[in-house]
DNA sequence: CGGTTGGTTGATGCAAGTCAACTACGGTGG
DNA sequence: CCACCGTAGTTGACTTGCATCAACCAACCG
């Protein structure tokens, strides 16, 4: 069942589309036996949102901002980050094509949004948003599923950031970026993001990151094509390391 | 407008109630204007929940357990936890009087629950909690904010555990707290907690947690009367320290 | 009392940060 | 087409903040 996109039929985000919707299907199951995913939902009302376009670290919206807009990532590669004062940055999460953001049930946004590589996303008015959530049972089950999920994953996050040591967060994350990407040429993963934002994600800096890459590489478990493309060579070592759950 | 705790009238529990209730307000009031928050729609249920009691480091349920129910504290302080196979364990958050816990769209729980004290919870089985749920929205916009308070509660320490230092840390964990507790004699902090849990929440050691105690103490930030109690003496400094957003 | 547990403090080691040099690209313009 | 530049990644040398290990102290309790 492939996800109306409104007017986005770009090839590269289908594939991974396919795979978003699979994972909500996966976690909605508990309280809903409604098949429609958030993202089905979101096509119905593509003509009350905008399509947006956005190049290489351009902002989508800053931290704090009033929490207005709903957005859905069409396709490229999206970072929620929070910098402190004195700019140190934290990357709470990356978005991928599929991926819903910004709905939370707070006035302001806690964090700001930049796009990675070039991005088109579309953006939800919370209005028509809501509007439609009210009159619809089936949505707002799915918004709940929406939240549990963000949460399990800032609190899995939480976990790695807590008590693993470097070469296991890089693990971590390269077993769960595989996982949502689907892994989809053979075992090939392309790293949209640069160092320095998985070094930010993963509360490191981007030469400790770089130093357990190759440090990955020379013990066998992956493969550098090159800087951006990895290739997850011994998924149960990988698996070992990263101590998932 | 005071809770009702069913047959529970413990006076220690009651001004934390209290602190709670105001919390859930303000959080409540972007998309419901109804003034009854989760813990009155609880009570309300009172009937349908047992009441169960549990001495310090029991455990309530377990990682992977099937979420079956939703718990309500009501007197004593519980810690979420997740255990890594070897041993080493992260602690998620702490869970106040008042607060619940356990309410996520997932088949499993993704962390365990201990108690840190004596501690009172009420129970109350999923079914009779989403009958409830299925026919009145106002409760369901309560479960939406209530995951949106949990999910910003869990970035903003991922934040804190991917950028900050062992003093900040502590500083922003006392902060926190005290606000949490409402700071209710004074302003003199009461930790029901050891250092070992505040240790494993901010991804630190027990030694370091003392460590940093002590040089916070000797900076003129705290004063410590007894290992369990702390004042907070200058909360510009701790807050500058913290840097809070 | 002595034993146990939780907290503090000190000495030392190590994982990751910092600083800096070097390399490899990818684009741009001559 | 190559020369130039700017940016991103890698690697090495050194520093440091926190962990580790261990001794000590103070409360609590049978």
């Amino acid at each position: 069942m492939p996800v109306a996109m409104g007017a986005e039929p770009a090839k590269s985000a289908s594939t991974a589309a396919y795979t978003r919707v699979d994972k909500a299907k996966r976690t909605q199951n508990v309280i809903a036996a409604e098949p429609l995913t958030l993202a089905d939902y979101l096509s119905r009302i593509a003509d009350s949102g905008s399509r947006l376009r956005f190049s290489p670290n351009e902002v989508i919206f800053n931290q704090d901002d009033p929490s207005e807009y709903v957005y859905q990532v069409i396709s490229g590669t999206v970072r929620l980050c929070r910098y402190m004062p004195d700019g140190r940055r934290c990357v709470i999460e990356f978005i991928l094509p599929g991926d819903v953001m910004g709905f939370i049930e707070s006035p302001d946004l806690p964090a700001c949004a930049e796009a990675v590589s070039d991005a088109v996303l579309m953006a939800f008015p919370r209005s028509c948003f809501d509007r439609l959530a009210k009159s619809n049972e089936a949505l707002r089950s799915q918004l709940l599923c929406h939240l549990s999920s963000n949460l399990l994953t800032a609190q899995n996050h939480m976990f790695i950031l807590g008590c693993q040591k470097a070469k296991e967060r890089l693990a971590s994350f390269l077993l769960n970026f595989a996982d949502r990407i689907g892994l989809v040429y053979g075992d090939r993963l392309d790293l949209p993001m640069g160092r320095q934002d998985i070094a930010d994600h993963l509360g490191l800096t981007a030469e400790t990151i770089s130093r357990m890459i190759s440090a990955l590489r020379h013990e066998g478990m992956i493969l550098v094509p090159s800087g951006q493309q990895i290739v997850l060579r011994d998924l149960v070592a990988l698996r070992a390391l990263a101590a998932e759950s």
